[in-house]
DNA sequence: GTAGACCTTGACGTCTGCGTCAACGCCAGG
DNA sequence: CCTGGCGTTGACGCAGACGTCAAGGTCTAC
């Protein structure tokens, strides 16, 4: 298939399609015409790294799944190197969810401490709106 | 005092201060000679600049917090502005705190899976070393 | 034969928060 | 006077994953 059937029945486009090639990702045989080539094959690379990329790999962690789906696992996290690259990950996401978790405390503390100062230094501004009139 | 001096107290560098001269935050007066001239005030909102930058605020995010310091308010987020930013940016705290722990759990179970698979497909591999002998 | 849909490569634009020159002005010390 | 250390503006670089345009070749249908 070509190029721009690859693209929209992985859901991406052409112009990625390019770009993960010129990255040394999903290479293409080429017709007589130049165009570019592809199969089933390369829709399931193309489809492994899309997946990646969704839980927010960069381009790089992909390319040991890639490889191994080349070497002709039948999956591309079937090879010990794409196995520390999940490991990695989950290393990166959990300190990313802890720095944040910490932050929303103290932005949640800094906004409690804010409130607070605004209804002190407005006195009787925000008072009982419903009270019964 | 001029831009070096207050670079270093604040504890960046005077490619920041300029830059955030050019976004419009942080103006400064200027001598005879044309060199910048900062007091405390502008040593304050500048920290208070950092905290938010340090918290993953993005640049856009702190202006309310200027303009309200430099209303006079003795605090940068005694103004509803600031406080809106604070709850804006909880939601999108908790939102990618959220969007994390997903992906987070969707690696672990695949990489669960995929270690699983590596141990069926190599059999008697990695069985038992801690056994006596 | 010509319109239109597809393909090619190349190269610049995007967004953010600066880093890093370049080329120059100003000022104090020896 | 010269050197060194500060300051000035302007402008390009970076990282990531493409978007978007330009200028052209190719193939199909009418």
């Amino acid at each position: 298939m070509r190029i721009g059937e690859l693209a929209e029945r992985a859901g991406t486009t052409t112009r990625t399609l390019r770009y993960y090639e010129s990255r040394g990702l999903l290479a293409a045989r080429r017709g007589a015409n130049g165009y570019r080539d592809y199969d089933e094959a390369d829709l399931r690379l193309l489809e492994q790294i899309r997946v990646l990329q969704d839980f927010g790999f960069d381009l790089e962690d992909t390319r040991p799944f890639v490889d191994c789906l080349r070497a002709g696992h039948d999956a591309g996290d079937a090879c010990p190197a794409s196995l520390d690259v999940y490991r990695a990950k989950l290393a990166e996401l959990d300190a990313c969810i802890a720095r944040m978790q910490d932050v929303r405390a103290e932005v949640a503390a800094q906004l409690a401490r804010a409130e607070v100062a605004a209804d002190a230094g407005i006195p009787g501004g925000p008072d009982p709106k419903c009270h019964l009139s």
